[in-house]
DNA sequence: ATGGTAGCCTTGCTA
C-alpha cells in the first residue's frame, strides 16, 4: 500500500499537477493540504475520473484537508479533538483497507510572540492526546501531513536562521519530540539517517533553485504500520514544474 | 529597512 502526503497549496490552481502525479506515482492513498476551498467547490468529478474516491474537510480560502483513495474510505473524523471551538478545517481520518489514514495541517504558527504560537502549540499537545488514544487502538495508523515543524538541525538548510521561527524554535520541537516518543516512527528519516532532504522550499528568493529548503511534511507511522514500512522517498519532480506548490510529495510503501 | 512570491478573492491575510 502506497501512501503519499502533499501540501497543493490551492487544489484549484494545482490539479493538473495532481492528476498528472496520481498517473505517473499510482498511490493507493494520497493525503492533501492547504486545498482551499470549501467542499460544495473541491473537485472530487476529475479527481474519481481518474480513479480516486475522496473525503473532504474544507474552508473559503485557508487551510483545508482531504484523502484521496483507490479503495473506498470510512471517515473516522472531520475535526482533531480536543478543542470544540476550533473550526479551522486542518484534520481527516479515515480507514482504508485496514490502515487508519490521517491527512493533518499544523497552523504555521508566526510570529512566535502571537496567538497564533499558542495555537500551534495547542494543536500538538492535541494531536498528542488524540495519538495516545489511537495507539491503544493497536491498528496500524499513519500520520500523514504537513506539520510546520522542521523536527532537527538536519532538516532545514540554516538552522541557525531559523531557531526564532515558529516551525523550528524550541517548544515547538519539544512538542513534537514528545509525539514522536509515544512510539510513531518518522519514516523517512528511518530509512535515510543522513539524507539533508527537503519537502518544501519558498517561492522567495530562488530558494527551489539555491536549494533552500526545509523537511517539514512528514508520514509518521504507528507500530502497526512501521513493521511493514519497506520504501518512503520525497519526489521532487513536481517541485520543478511551471506554476508549482511550494511542497513537493512524500510517500511510503507498506507491504499488504 | 525593505521587499521579495503565491493564492484567495480582497485591496489585507496567510503562508
Amino acid at each position: 500500500m502506497k501512501i503519499a502526503s502533499w501540501n497543493v497549496n490551492s487544489i484549484k490552481t494545482r490539479l493538473p499537477h495532481v492528476l498528472a502525479w496520481l498517473d505517473t506515482a499510482a498511490p493507493d492513498v494520497l493525503c492533501l493540504q492547504e486545498t482551499k476551498t470549501v467542499e460544495e467547490n473541491f473537485p472530487a468529478l476529475e479527481i474519481e475520473a481518474a480513479g480516486y474516491k475522496s473525503a473532504v474537510v474544507g474552508q473559503k480560502a485557508y487551510n483545508g484537508v482531504a484523502i484521496l483513495a483507490k479503495a473506498p474510505i470510512e471517515v473516522l473524523e472531520r475535526r482533531l479533538p480536543g478543542e470544540k471551538a476550533d473550526e479551522q478545517a486542518r484534520y481527516v481520518e479515515a480507514r482504508i483497507e485496514g490502515v487508519r489514514v490521517a491527512s493533518v495541517y499544523l497552523p504555521n504558527g508566526n510570529p512566535v510572540t502571537t496567538e497564533k504560537f499558542d495555537y500551534k502549540l495547542r494543536w500538538l499537545d492535541r494531536l498528542t492526546r488524540h495519538t495516545e488514544a489511537l495507539l491503544k487502538t493497536e491498528e496500524p495508523f499513519v500520520l500523514a501531513g504537513d506539520f510546520n515543524v522542521i523536527p532537527t538541525a538536519m532538516d532545514v538548510h540554516d538552522p541557525k536562521g531559523w531557531t526564532e521561527d515558529a516551525l523550528y524554535t524550541l517548544p515547538t520541537r519539544e512538542k513534537f519530540r514528545a509525539l514522536i516518543h509515544l512510539g510513531l516512527t518518522d519514516a523517512f528519516r528511518s530509512l535515510h539517517p543522513a539524507a539533508h532532504a527537503f519537502t518544501f522550499w519558498d517561492y522567495q528568493g530562488g530558494a527551489w533553485q539555491r536549494d533552500l529548503g526545509l523537511r517539514i511534511d512528514h508520514l509518521l507511522l504507528s507500530p502497526q504500520a512501521a513493521d511493514r514500512l519497506e520504501t518512503c522517498e520525497i519526489d521532487k519532480s513536481p517541485r520543478a514544474k511551471e506554476k508549482p506548490s511550494d511542497h513537493t510529495p512524500i510517500w511510503c510503501q507498506i507491504s499488504a
